[in-house]
DNA sequence: CCTACCGATCGGTAGG
DNA sequence: CCTACCGATCGGTAGG
């Protein structure tokens, strides 16, 4: 029911900002931890305001989880990767994917939040849509470039650089509140380094 | 309050079928979606009886973190990992910490919940008494075999061998569900692969 | 007829 | 280890 014009209206306005509140109270709660009438205060509506723009509670968090997965900016980012060589793309492909995601490395809360209190219900949905448009990147990067890759076949391809991304934001969280890592450019540039030395079958550099 | 005694009490053997079903409970619907009245009933107890073992419902779900988090079976699995190279280490390493924990990979929703729920305050206890065990070890293999790794700092090469432990279960849990993962014991050889050939100095085999 | 919201209260459940 | 409760708060809805 959205207007056609692009300034958004009042009630858009409304809804976007229970989005914002309700997604940092998610991501610092849980979702059971987080109560409608938390986000309504933080939002600055009655509680039973907030009830005019979302039917319910697992509505709420349907779509803050729709607008703040970190496919939003994986997808973009991956297709956006540029360079001359595979070696280039990929690197290029894993700083965008993790730079873009830097600054609110609490996408993994949501996600996490998202498997345990929602059953992976909403994840398993996007994964359905994400995974053929990952497939077919890789695809791409694979045919044009296949004599530079050792032998692996692309699921492993797939699987192995999602992994990397995945392992750079788990260990982050795990390690760097005790742990003397290095800074974290450094580190994201050495455990690449390994990946490339890993799928390359021509030494980097 | 233990007893010298090897046989458990009965009250040792209440508590612990407490611990065990609090657990069953917790990585389903997490910390704050799982009720006292929930633990009672699946441990046949009414709700005070549960509060004659517990204090409270954190201090469930402190002895249920710290008793099945993970460390338990990857310290062991580091330890007791054998080999002639370095490359049969790490891959018999990797192995025994997987192997240990295929059956039952709910010990990400373990971590997940205290990560959310609990602000990560035991993980962060606990990683501060396992950190240095995991260097330690990190150090005697890297001293016996330098020559054959890459140049890799110790903390990097800590983190990416946690970080490929991770990158495995976390990937197996967003994709097995949909997309044509090749078979477990499989795609662990092949991203064991990449890895060797990533830290390692000769090629593999 | 719409939107955005209110104060008050519903039946049940939370940890203790 | 139980029955019987508590102060408070939960997600959701009433009429206006």
């Amino acid at each position: 029911m959205q207007t056609m014009t692009d300034t958004p209206s009042r009630g858009e306005i409304t809804r976007q900002n229970i989005k914002k509140v309700a997604h940092d109270l998610f991501i610092k709660q849980g979702y059971h931890g987080t109560s409608m009438r938390q986000i309504a205060n933080a939002a600055n509506l009655a509680l039973s305001g907030l009830y005019n723009h979302f039917p319910g509670k697992e509505d709420v968090f349907r779509e803050v989880f729709l607008q703040f997965h970190p496919y939003q900016e994986v997808i973009p980012a991956l297709s956006e990767a540029q360079g001359d060589s595979i070696e280039e793309i990929l690197r290029d492909a894993m700083n965008r994917m993790i730079t873009a995601l830097q600054n609110r490395p609490q996408f993994l809360n949501l996600m996490f939040i998202e498997i345990i209190e929602m059953n992976s219900i909403h994840a398993n949905e996007l994964f359905a849509r994400i995974f053929p448009v990952l497939t077919h990147i890789a695809n791409d990067i694979y045919q044009k470039h296949q004599d530079r890759l050792r032998p692996i076949s692309i699921p492993i391809f797939v699987r192995s650089f999602m992994g990397l991304f995945f392992s750079y934001f788990i260990t982050e969280l795990i390690f760097s509140p005790r742990a003397p890592v290095s800074s974290t450019q450094n580190a994201l540039d050495q455990m690449l380094n390994i990946y490339m030395h890993g799928v390359l079958n021509q030494p980097t550099e």
